[in-house]
DNA sequence: TGTACATCAGTGAACGCGCGTTCACTGATGTAC
DNA sequence: TGTACATCAGTGAACGCGCGTTCACTGATGTAC
């Protein structure tokens, strides 16, 4: 048996997640094997030892995307995940908001870099997609104080705020623009969840 | 002069309307020239008489699409330009978040159907882009009761809530779920302009 | 321990297809006489 | 009014290129003896 087992294993990751910062930068159609097997220090041919098709590694790789973030934080900061939920779901609106969120588009969350891609992409993609946004609303729902009757439509908002508003801010060429629909957002997703957007503890910026 | 100078400007208007709605559909790269030529009735070649180039079609469809749709409102519904502000905000809140702007992809805002293709494509197109968001966000503004002094705010995120709430509905693929997610992001926007939810003259669903 | 072997991850040329663009042409139209 | 003509919008074949995919191969590796 030549090569290790996980010899394979390694090498199919390694494409998944150089293909993963290229979908996030230029989108799933845009960008070719060629370019995903060469950043990953590979040749063209080689992609079918690992895939059957190009569709079946944008399911893999939209997957891989919601997997791993959270463990990180999109500020590059360290989530601590046995904060309680309530501070949880601030970091995370401030991490998520943030200024180095907006600029690492390839590293960043796909809700945001993907979204029209995804609307017109197959049932896997959605599915991936649909995932991704339930876990990020279920966190916001358990950040609530006294689990009110409109906790889940308050969490829904507060998605909508984080994500819609960084689609808008990176959909638009002009810094300040960016800066204040972030901010606005940021305040009123944090307002929404019935906490002080001036409270120390929550990044300003 | 062989043909009048309005059967040239006609054609053009033609192929611009039919990439309009091919580019909402499947965004701006997916669509040949060959597809958007047969939709107008025309062939492959015609195309270079009125394009130097597809890129510059790309911009002309985005100007095209903002200067248009205020006029007839995303629910097919004519919108009344001569109605107070205020109501004029609320009906386009109703209007925007309609379901069946949230099925007329084709005809819709491309603020929500093309987000991830501007962010990655080029000057003019992202140029156009913000345009339309400040034609939003303006119309939002100038619809605050009292011009306080976070008025500026509130329209971003009423702006926010209505993009970012359709741009979510239609990546996810259940219905409820869309349907929950244009039904919150209402709400919320039409409280954050001080208005009744609740009020008969809003479009409910 | 050392050698022959079987496996299969990786290589790179090749194929077929679709797309943006070009180009020689055609034929409908308005104008000049 | 009628006819010949010039113009140019529209046609459709052709070109070149890049991409997804295939395929014959190579050579690194673990195993068997």
């Amino acid at each position: 048996m030549p090569y290790s087992p996980e010899h394979k294993l390694e090498t199919r990751k390694k494409i998944v997640v150089c293909a993963r910062r290229l979908f996030n930068k230029r989108g799933l159609t845009e960008v070719s094997i060629d370019e995903i097997m060469s950043e990953a220090g590979l040749t063209r041919g080689g992609f079918y030892n690992h895939f059957d098709t190009k569709d079946e590694l944008y399911a893999e790789a939209i997957l891989y995307m919601i997997s791993d973030p959270p463990e990180r934080g999109y500020d590059g900061e360290v989530i601590d995940f046995c904060v309680p939920p309530e501070e949880l779901a601030q970091r995370i609106i401030g991490s998520y908001l943030s200024r180095s969120h907006y600029e690492d588009v390839g590293g960043g969350c796909p809700l945001i870099a993907l979204p029209s891609d995804v609307a017109r992409g197959g049932e896997p993609v959605k599915r991936a997609h649909r995932q991704a946004l339930d876990a990020i609303i279920g966190v916001f729902q358990a950040g609530q104080q006294n689990s009110s009757v409109d906790a889940r439509a308050r969490a829904v908002t507060m998605a909508t705020l984080c994500i819609g508003g960084m689609v808008l801010a990176r959909a638009v060429d002009d810094d300040d623009f960016s800066a204040e629909i972030r901010k606005v957002a940021m305040t009123r997703a944090l307002e929404t969840g019935g906490w002080d957007p001036k409270k120390p503890s929550v990044a300003a910026e």
